[in-house]
DNA sequence: GAAATGAGAGCGAACATTCGCTCGTCAGGG
DNA sequence: CCCTGACGAGCGAATGTTCGCTCTCATTTC
């Protein structure tokens, strides 16, 4: 009790069983319950997918997987923190994004392209509508969606310096109204739809290019 | 068995019960169902709402409940197809407007300023992400975004045959990114984060008279 | 080097609870 | 006296979670 020095020279020390450390395995199990929920999640959601469902899914115990996990609740925060780091790493492409359209549209078509190709549309649903009940989930889309609008910032922010944005915005606005462009566009998965993304990309293109870059005659005039 | 004729006779007539139809009254009830399981909806979810919440929301045993639908489902559907229906009288302003961006900006303005007061932002995300795993609710959301784009299709067809839209875009497409622009502000609830709706409305019509009235500046230049 | 030790991993029956739903009962108006 | 509407206890099934158990091994002890 007093004297745990001995305890961690021995205990702390990356044990190896079978080539692979027992935390290296651990990680592995927990990717492994992962992937599992997140097939169940996507194919009944959060509240309609069950425990069991998980377990013969990841091919595990009730009992084995709650070494792993406290809740059912904390298997769907991990996800859901999971997928939104996922998704972050699309909006790298902001940060060498020349002009505003440019990297808007640039970061937009990646992550529809993620998503698309994640197959992760309906679990991007699921944690919108479940954002309006959980506090935690609340509190990771919302954490996910001020991260990248702070990568998006910068860039309208040059805009409006360079007089671009004729009729005035404030800044929280653009921004809201992009993301929710952004969201509304990848939630929908167009791309399953049969919409070409070459289409997508010169529509949101064409979007952006007139509000971000206006003319006189194109944009500003009063409803 | 034979003669069902005399029951017709007796049974159709609306009989009065306390000053109102026996139709009357039930449609009362049901209204109130409708009423509480909504509410129930908002707070917990589809699936998490659980039967005994709704009976407790309005009043009523379960028995009694069961009387006016046969399935919590049923409850579903009807709430679905009951927004559904609520939704659709915001875009009556599409028949009369006079150019594309007029009409697609007070469409949208309509809608947002509608979800907002009814609270129904919540619901709206439920069913989305609902529809992507119960058939009658896919149907529903699908039926209600064609009944839309049928709407908006002769205003964006008319900007095409005028040569409005710069850079091709085929008109499914271009339907698709309008409502997916549209759902993505509605579900978003703008209005509940501060927003205020003129500054929506102001960036709503500069990015739509960018892609709807573009010029040689403003768009259609190359990725 | 064989035996004992102990901790982590896994299993699966069983837990209390809650679920959607049913049914026997009964009040009250026509 | 019948019929409609309402009640609410209660059904079986399913839920998330627990707990006692076994097994596997690396470590320690003899």
């Amino acid at each position: 009790m007093e004297q745990g020095v001995f305890f961690e020279a021995t205990q702390a020390e990356p044990l190896e069983v079978n080539g692979q450390t027992r935390a290296e395995r651990r990680d592995q199990q927990v990717q492994r319950i992962l992937e599992a929920a997140q097939a169940c999640f996507i194919r009944s959601g959060f509240q309609g997918a069950s425990m069991q469902q998980i377990c013969t899914e990841c091919g595990m115990s009730p009992g084995a997987l709650y070494r792993y996990f406290p809740s059912k609740e904390a298997i769907v925060a991990a996800i859901c923190e999971a997928d939104r780091q996922d998704d972050l790493t699309c909006f790298g492409v902001f940060r060498d994004a020349t002009s505003a359209v440019d990297g808007l549209v640039a970061g937009a078509m990646a992550h529809i392209t993620h998503t698309h190709k994640k197959g992760s549309a309906a679990l991007f649903a699921e944690m919108r509508s479940e954002s309006n009940r959980n506090d935690t989930i609340r509190n990771t889309v919302d954490g996910h969606k001020q991260e990248i609008a702070q990568l998006i910032a910068p860039l309208v922010q040059r805009a409006i310096d360079r007089g671009e944005i004729d009729p005035p915005i404030e800044i929280q606005t653009l921004l809201a109204v992009l993301m929710s462009v952004g969201e509304g566009i990848a939630i929908n998965d167009l791309p399953a739809r049969g919409i070409p993304l070459e289409q997508i990309e010169t529509a949101l293109r064409a979007m952006l290019a007139g509000m971000l870059r206006p003319t006189k005659e194109g944009a500003g005039e009063s409803a």
